[in-house]
Parts: structure tokens; C-alpha cells; sequence
RNA sequence: GGGCCUGUAGCUCAGUUGGUUAGAGCAUGCGCUUGAUAAGCGCAGGGUCACUGGUUCGAGCCCAGUCAGGCCCA
């Protein structure tokens, strides 16, 4: 009868729990961390070591963190803790976007018809409370970094720095005023946002109207026809817009008189060959015959043609935005009536012209006096009038459609142009793609392509918000002329340095004038400016002013919409300020989209839950953190549930190897191998050779992929070390030694030498993305102060490549799958269960056993009873071994039943038993 | 509609300057183990490389177009 010999073995041990729990153990960690100051330790440590900025883009301070925001944070902690481990120092100062319409538009429609300043408080109130929140949040994902002391754009000393770059703007010349058309609230007597904007169904009068030529080879022959949905722009305006490429014809047209005469009504017109059947069906004209002419719409370009009822000449100008679905193909532009319209004129040189005031009312300006003061909507009755009257009414029509109406007045939207500022980009562009493509590096590369496309075209900055919950647009008036004033800008900038800029709202006209020492009389408005301004310019406010940052940063980290957004705006005032780039690199990840590459919107259609705490509290944030690692950021960035049901394995995995590699230390202490080096000991096998061989690799990897950024490759590369190379071979292969050879036996011992170099470079790799497991672990084998995230990434060690144990191991791996199959198939046939009952045949060339001993192979194909044959073609064959089993390893050995004192053992078991007697 | 980008097994990723039968992990199925055990090991199945055409002796890779998706504009 066998004795139960489980007491013999050094069976593996450890307190680290195979259940992580991370819901529950993550929060004591943070606690710990908090505790210990990790982040200023990690800070101080790193006091003289080369500077890696990476500044934080600021999130916007409203709703909470969702996948996408958590995904960004995550990702700037891996390269902060990364860079770190890579012996840099990385501070990372985070930041909070706090002004702008997203919050004033939640806190105004709360409470309607507040003052200007009360609306301020509110926002103010609102932004602490989801930075506050947000900052917990980023907290608990474990983000490292300077919590208590982030940068937010409403600080006053923020807010100063805002004001002195605009003081510089305006010192280089590059800021002017000039209309262009805003989203205008004739019922509320303001500029609105397009988020302040809703749609209503409405019934409005279409009309088609002749524009007749009066240059150009079809002068006094043709007019152009055009059609409008809004007749009251008519009178501003001072274009006609045909797409450059689409085909135009001149034709006759006719239709029986409508005004009671016999005699029918003939018209020669130019418009879109394309449109003309629609045109007919709208008009009741039909075409006389063939065109007359036909040829693209850009042989149309530079001609002019007569205004239906002003004194007033039309120029026909090309525009790509001109479609083909509706109308005449000939639009009707007002260039300050539309976005398109103030584009085209803009570009041309052409006046901005809106005769319309704050109520929608026409002015003088509009030409006609008996339409001034009309209410513009009233008025588009009295065009078509007069469009009758003067014989250049072709045709009207009811049209039903979708209109902007303003939110708070429920009244229709004009598009009107006020008054605005700019800041000119002329000047600035060059310089800004020279940046973009030769000091900057984009990461992916087609960034560069990304940033130049948006540059090149974008137009000046309009940097005016007729709102109030943002920094003053430092615009003073004299005698209601708007006045620039640098020195003026910096004195206001001192004043808002110590007391915030509500003092812009809180003095009145006089006290400001007085407290800035400004001429008698001057006087203030209330527009801000644009948020874009705010963020843009952190890199002075922040990169250039806190001493342990530095401007240039090295690294901004951000979705890809940033191209046009923060890379921008901070790349051009950057060139405004100091003539460079604000960043040495700019990196771009994609945005969170589902398992069908569909975007996951924020806002209704996707009904799951998106907010990174859902997750967090379901998972924990070290899987939250492996999901941002394991994926390639660059392209869009998949999410499901059912990928964390996935990494929820992968997880349990590398969790199992570290918590083997602890149960197999247990009597291994750091100690004694802490100054050992990198080599393995001469007891080393060829096993633990290739294994140590392999580690070096993993290390360079994951060192070159970290530094790279290119995080999902460090996933991959520890995922297949620990799921292959670890647990199905190395640490497979060698628990016979681990469990069943004596304590002290050297192969034994070589092999924990191996484990605990793989422990300790596992946990330092791992620490960047695992930052609580990895700091859990690690605190199994160092003292209870250390952190991991104090140490260094373990470093390649040339010394330990050993390519001939590479390529031997490569080789018994092709014969260890020939035996596999062969054992399967014995399994299937029953004639074997465990792998240590088969006695195998292994027929090959010896050539690839080289010198490895029939015990070295036995252990390694995880084998009682291995015959080899020379063959030039390997094979397996399997049978029951003739051998009994030993009842300490398991293994069936030809000793077992041979010693008098223990019949059940192998020879190997029954020295270690006596051994231990002794 | 325009600009930039993406499309390789159910999922995440590899796939060298074009060169044998396109790889890995996970998942799935079937087994083994019960001394990593709410673990571990083995074997197997699974891909028209989005589609169509082109260049080439040869295309997952190069070119053109189509479709689908993303971001930013309009």
C-alpha cells in the first residue's frame, strides 16, 4: 500500500490570492499610495534625471469619465510611468478646461434670465463640482500625478496669463474686428450657439427670381435664375454662386401668361442642365427647343448681372459648395446672411452687408424705405411684391421644412453678422506648417498629413463669444470705437491675477476706467473669449510657468478630433507667442467605437452604460487599464463587454504565473540573489537557459515598445511570455524539480534563480499598465515601504542570450508536438490516460537532441519512459510502460519496486526522502 | 459632398524590401489532470486577408475603384 507522500514535497505556497477582487483591493492600494505620497516620492527620486514632459490636454469639467476620457487619462499614465521607468522624470501636472458655452448652456437652462454675473457663480460652482468629481474618478483608474494641484483655465493667475497673451496678439497686429453672420436670436437680441439651437418644422415661401445679365458675352440676352427660400436676404445681396464643374445651360423657356393675358410668357435663362426638369415642374415654364448654349459653370465666373429691384450688380463667382439637389444651381448669396455666403464674399473681398438690427428689423441700409423697420419674417411678403412689380418674380412656392428657432425666445433664427473679433492667421500659417512638418513629431505619422489639411484651410480665428461664462474679451470703448490697447490688457491682466475675472462684471464702467487708469469714459462689453483661447495658450500658463514643467512640452496626448482642436490651437498661439511649436510630439489615439466599429454615442443611441465607474466598479480599474493596453490606439478603439469577459482571462493569467513564480519562491529569498547578476548557475539546464534567453528578449521588447508608445505590443509580448513560455512550458516542465527534487538541489535552486529574475522583471514590466496587481505582487518580495513604481524597468542583458538554447529548445518543441500527437492518439485509444503511464518511442535525426541527456528529455517532454531511435523523419510511438508508478512524483520508473526500504519510489524520491530523515 | 484614416479567424493583434501550405494568444469543441484546483496541460476545428479590377512569374502587402466604419469639415 502506498504512503502518502504530499508532506515530502515542496508543494508551492504563497498568500497572494489566486481571486483578485480588484473592486475591493484596488481602493487600499490608492489609500496607500496617498499615504506614502508615491507620486512625490516617484518626483523626487527622479530630481536629477532627464525631463519628459508630457502636459495634460484638459477635459472639459461637465459630465462624467467615460471610456473615451478614461481611455485618454490611461494612456497619458502609461507614458508618465513608463517614461518613468525608463529613468526619466515625468511629471504630470493635470489640467480642467472650466469656461465655455457646454456649461453655461446646462447652468443657464436651468434658471433662466440671470445676470450676467450670477450666471458666472453658477458656472463656477458647476465646474468644481464635476472636477471634483471627474478627479476622483481619474484617481481610482490609478493615474498618477499632481492631484492637488492642477491647473484649472478659471484661476485667476490662469485667467491673468490668457489676457497677457492676447496683449501680445495684439502687440503683433494679428487681432481685428469684423462682421460675420452668427446664429442671431431676434427674440432674445443675441448671438446663440449652435447648441442654443433647435429645430421646428415651418411652412416658408420659395420664390425662383431672374437676375438679368448685363455683362459679359450674354449681356442683355439671359438672366440668371435663381431660387431662395428666404426672399428678406434678397436685399443684402451681392452674389451668385454656380458649382465651377457642373454643366449650365441657356434656354427659352415659356408658359401660358398667368397675369390674364393670351400672350405667353417667354423667358431665356441660365441654370443647371441638371435642375432644369425640376425647375419646370416648379415654374410651369417649358423649355423652347434645345439649349442655346451649354458649358460648365466656371465659364460663367466674373460676369455680372442686374439686382431684381436694388441698383445693385450681382457678380456670378464658382463655389464647390453649390449641389446639384435643389434650386437652380445659381445661389443667391448674402454674405451676411450665411456661413457659406460670408465665406465666398469674405474671400473675394466683398463688403458683409446686413441690413437687419438686433429685433430682425431691416435698417436704412436695406435700400428700399418702405421696408425699414420691418420685422424680417413679416418682410418676405413684401419682397415677392415687389418682385412682381418689377418683373422678376419667376415663380413662388409653399416649402415645407426644418428651421432653427432659438431656444429660449422659441423665435425663428436669422443668420446676421455682428460685429466679431478675429485674429488673423496669415501671417501665422507658414510658420505653423513649417512647424507641423519639420520640428514635430506625429505619432501615427498620418497626423502631420491631418494637422497641414486643417491649417491650410482653416480661416482667421473668430475669438469673440457674445456669451458670459469665460475669460473678457479685452476690448475697450472710446466713443463707442473699439479700442486695442496692449499695456491697457496687461494692466487688466494684473487686476484679474489677484482678483478673478468677475471684477470684468462686478466694477462698472467708471470703477474700471479708474482702477486701470484709463481715459475718462471708456467703457467695457460683455463678450468672452473663445474657450479655445483658454486651452490654446496653457503651454504659456502652464508648461512655461510651473518650475518643474517646461515650454516646449515634449509629448500631447489626444483623440484624433484634437487635430483640429488643442494641437491647433495651442500650435498657433504657440507661433504667436514665441515663433515654435508648443510640443516636440503630438500623439493621436482613435475614439471608443463598438463591436461593429459603430461610434458609441454619448447620448442616447447606445444604451449600455459608458461611464469608466460602471466598469471600474464591475471589474476594476487594472482591467479597465489592460483593455487601453491590449488595444492599438491608433485606429479606432474597440469596446465591448464581451472583450472584457476576454481580458478577463487574460488577466486571471498573468495573475496565476506571478502568483506560481511566489509559491515556488517561498524558499527562495531575495537576499541571498539580490547581487547574483544576470547568469544563470552552472546546475542551469537547458530549460532555464533558453527561459532566462527568452526573458531578455520579452525586456528588450517591452522596453522598445514602451518607449515607442506602442503599448499593446508590451500586452502581447508579457500575454505570450506568461500564457506560453511561462505556464504551458517553463514552469510545466520544471514543477517535477520544483516539487519533488531535495529543497537544496542545485537544478532545483537554478530554476528559482530563473523564476525570481521573472518575477521581479515581470512585476516592473507589468507596473505601467497593472498598477495595482503588479504593486500587489511586489509586495510579496520586497519590504513593505518599497513601490514598484519607484523602480526601473529591468534592463536587456546581452550576457544572458544564449541562441543555442533558443535554437535547441526551438528544435525539441517540433519533436515535443510530434509526441503530443502521438499521446492524443494513444489517449483517444484508451490505451493510455495520464501522459506518465506511456512509454514513447521518439524516432528521429540525433542530430537534434545534440547533447541532452535522456533524463534532460524526459523532463522536458514532461516523460516517465522515453526510448530515441535514429530516423530521418521524426515520429512518435506510444505504449504502456512496463514501469510502476512512484507514489512521491508520479512519474513510472524502472527503480520503483527495487529498494527494500521504499518499494513505491524512484530512485530520485526515495534520496530526497532519506535526505530529509537525515 | 470634401480632407485624413481604418477594414487579416468569434475577440485582440503579428505578418520583414511583394516570394512555399497566412501566424499567435484568448474564446469554442474534445480529452487529460486533481500536488497552480473557482487553477494547470494536451489535441482539434476555425480565415475567399471587406469587395472588384489592374501591375507582376508571383499580391494580405503595390495601384485604381466600390462597399462599410471613424474623426474633422461642409
Amino acid at each position: 500500500m502506498s504512503q502518502n507522500y504530499k508532506d515530502t514535497l515542496n508543494l508551492p505556497r504563497t498568500d497572494f490570492p489566486m481571486k483578485a477582487n480588484l473592486a475591493q483591493r484596488e481602493p487600499d492600494l490608492l489609500k496607500r499610495w496617498e499615504e506614502t505620497g508615491v507620486y512625490r516620492q516617484i518626483q523626487t527620486s527622479r530630481e536629477n534625471a532627464e525631463l519628459f514632459v508630457l502636459h495634460d490636454g484638459p477635459p472639459f469639467a461637465n459630465g462624467d469619465v467615460h471610456m473615451g476620457t478614461a481611455l485618454n487619462k490611461i494612456l497619458k499614465d502609461f507614458v508618465v510611468k513608463s517614461q518613468t521607468m525608463l529613468g526619466k522624470r515625468a511629471p504630470y501636472v493635470p489640467g480642467w478646461d472650466c469656461h465655455g458655452l457646454p456649461i453655461e448652456y446646462k447652468v443657464v437652462k436651468e434658471s433662466r434670465d440671470l445676470a450676467p454675473l450670477e450666471v458666472r457663480k453658477r458656472c463656477e460652482a458647476f465646474a468644481r463640482k464635476f472636477i471634483d468629481l471627474q478627479r476622483q474618478q481619474f484617481k481610482r483608474l490609478g493615474v498618477f500625478g499632481d492631484w492637488e494641484h492642477p491647473y484649472l483655465t478659471m484661476n485667476p493667475v490662469y485667467e491673468a496669463e490668457i489676457l497677457r497673451a492676447f496683449a501680445v496678439f495684439v502687440e503683433k497686429g494679428l487681432v481685428y474686428e469684423s462682421k460675420k453672420p452668427v446664429f442671431w436670436s431676434t427674440g432674445a437680441q443675441t448671438a446663440l450657439a449652435e447648441a442654443e439651437v433647435e429645430y421646428q418644422e415651418r411652412d416658408d415661401t420659395t420664390v425662383f427670381v431672374k437676375f438679368p445679365i448685363i455683362s459679359g458675352r450674354l449681356k442683355d440676352k439671359a438672366s440668371i435664375a435663381i431660387w431662395t427660400t428666404t426672399p428678406w436676404t434678397l436685399p443684402a445681396n451681392l452674389l451668385i454662386a454656380v458649382h465651377p464643374k457642373e454643366i449650365y445651360v441657356v434656354q427659352e423657356f415659356t408658359r401660358a401668361n398667368t397675369g390674364g393675358s393670351s400672350t405667353p410668357q417667354t423667358e431665356t435663362l441660365v441654370l443647371a442642365d441638371k435642375l432644369v426638369p425640376q425647375f419646370c415642374a416648379a415654374t410651369g415654364f417649358q423649355p423652347t427647343g434645345e439649349p442655346m448654349e451649354s458649358f460648365p459653370g466656371d465659364r460663367l465666373e466674373g460676369i455680372g448681372a442686374q439686382h431684381p429691384f436694388l441698383p445693385r450688380t450681382a457678380v456670378v463667382l464658382t463655389a464647390e459648395f453649390v449641389t446639384m439637389d435643389t434650386g437652380t444651381g445659381a445661389v443667391h448669396i448674402a454674405p451676411g446672411h450665411g456661413e457659406d455666403d460670408y465665406v465666398l464674399g469674405s474671400r473675394n473681398s466683398f463688403p458683409i452687408l446686413s441690413p437687419v438690427d438686433d429685433h430682425g428689423r431691416y435698417t436704412n441700409e436695406v435700400g428700399i424705405p418702405e421696408l425699414v423697420g420691418q420685422y424680417v419674417f413679416d418682410a418676405n411678403a413684401d419682397i415677392i411684391r415687389i418682385l412682381r412689380a418689377k418683373g422678376m418674380l419667376l415663380a413662388e412656392q409653399n416649402f415645407h421644412h426644418t428651421y432653427p428657432y432659438c431656444w429660449r425666445s422659441k423665435t425663428p433664427i436669422i443668420f446676421r453678422a455682428v460685429e466679431q473679433f478675429f485674429i488673423r492667421l496669415d501671417d501665422i500659417r507658414s510658420k505653423a506648417l513649417d512647424a507641423i512638418h519639420h520640428h514635430v513629431k506625429w505619432v501615427p505619422s498620418w497626423g502631420e498629413n491631418r494637422i497641414a489639411g486643417t491649417v491650410e484651410s482653416r480661416p482667421d480665428w473668430v475669438i469673440s463669444r457674445q456669451r458670459s461664462w469665460g475669460v473678457p474679451l479685452p476690448v475697450f470703448y472710446i466713443d463707442d470705437r473699439a479700442t486695442l490697447n496692449a499695456d491697457w490688457i496687461r494692466k487688466l491682466a494684473d487686476l484679474v491675477a489677484k482678483r478673478g475675472s468677475n471684477v470684468w462684471f462686478e466694477f462698472s464702467d467708471a470703477e474700471l476706467a479708474r482702477e486701470l487708469g484709463l481715459p475718462e469714459g471708456t467703457t467695457k462689453r460683455n463678450d468672452t473669449i473663445d474657450v479655445w483661447i483658454d486651452s490654446g495658450v496653457s503651454h504659456l500658463a502652464v508648461c512655461a510657468t510651473h518650475p518643474e514643467l517646461r515650454d516646449p512640452a515634449d509629448m500631447y496626448l489626444e483623440a484624433t478630433d484634437q487635430h483640429r482642436g488643442w494641437f491647433q490651437s495651442s500650435l498657433m498661439t504657440s507661433i504667436a507667442l514665441s515663433d515654435r511649436a508648443p510640443y516636440k510630439m503630438c500623439l493621436t489615439h482613435g475614439f471608443v467605437v463598438d463591436l461593429d466599429g459603430k461610434k458609441i454615442s454619448k447620448s442616447g443611441t447606445y444604451d449600455k452604460p459608458m461611464d469608466a465607474g460602471h466598469f471600474v466598479k464591475k471589474y476594476g480599474a487594472d482591467l479597465i487599464r489592460l483593455w487601453a493596453s491590449s488595444i492599438n490606439f491608433g485606429d479606432d478603439v474597440p469596446f465591448s463587454e464581451e472583450m472584457f469577459t476576454r481580458l478577463g482571462d487574460t488577466y486571471r493569467r498573468i495573475r496565476n504565473t506571478l502568483r506560481i513564480l511566489l509559491g515556488n519562491l517561498l524558499d527562495y529569498s531575495v537576499a541571498g540573489v539580490a547581487d547574483r547578476g544576470p547568469q544563470p548557475t552552472a546546475a542551469a539546464t537547458m530549460i532555464d537557459r533558453w527561459i532566462l534567453d527568452r526573458l531578455d528578449h520579452v525586456i528588450a521588447e517591452c522596453r522598445s515598445a514602451y518607449a515607442a508608445f506602442e503599448f499593446h505590443k508590451v500586452y502581447h509580448s508579457i500575454n505570450h511570455f506568461c500564457a506560453v513560455d511561462l505556464s504551458s512550458l517553463y514552469i510545466d516542465i520544471t514543477k517535477d524539480r520544483m516539487y519533488c527534487d531535495a529543497p537544496d538541489s542545485p537544478r532545483r535552486r537554478a530554476t528559482q534563480f530563473a523564476m525570481h529574475k521573472i518575477f521581479d522583471a515581470l512585476c516592473r514590466l507589468l507596473a505601467p499598465v497593472l498598477v495595482f496587481t503588479a504593486e500587489e505582487a511586489w509586495g510579496y518580495r520586497s519590504a513593505a515601504t518599497s513601490s514598484v513604481h519607484l523602480q526601473l524597468f529591468p534592463e536587456a542583458d546581452g550576457r544572458v542570450r544564449d541562441s543555442a538554447a533558443s535554437q535547441q529548445i526551438d528544435q525539441l518543441l517540433r519533436l515535443r508536438g510530434v509526441i503530443g500527437q502521438a499521446l492524443e492518439k494513444a489517449r483517444q485509444d484508451k490505451l493510455i490516460g495520464n501522459s506518465l503511464e506511456a512509454r514513447v518511442t521518439l524516432k528521429c535525426d540525433r542530430k537534434l537532441i545534440g547533447a541532452i541527456s535522456k533524463e534532460e528529455l524526459e523532463e522536458f517532454f514532461i516523460l516517465s519512459d522515453l526510448i530515441i531511435e535514429d530516423a530521418t523523419e521524426p515520429s512518435a510511438t506510444v505504449e504502456k510502460t512496463a514501469f510502476a508508478k512512484c507514489a512521491r512524483c508520479w512519474r513510472h520508473r524502472a527503480y520503483v519496486g527495487t529498494s527494500k526500504t521504499y518499494p513505491d519510489l524512484c530512485d530520485r524520491c526515495e534520496n530526497v526522502v532519506l535526505g530529509s530523515k537525515g
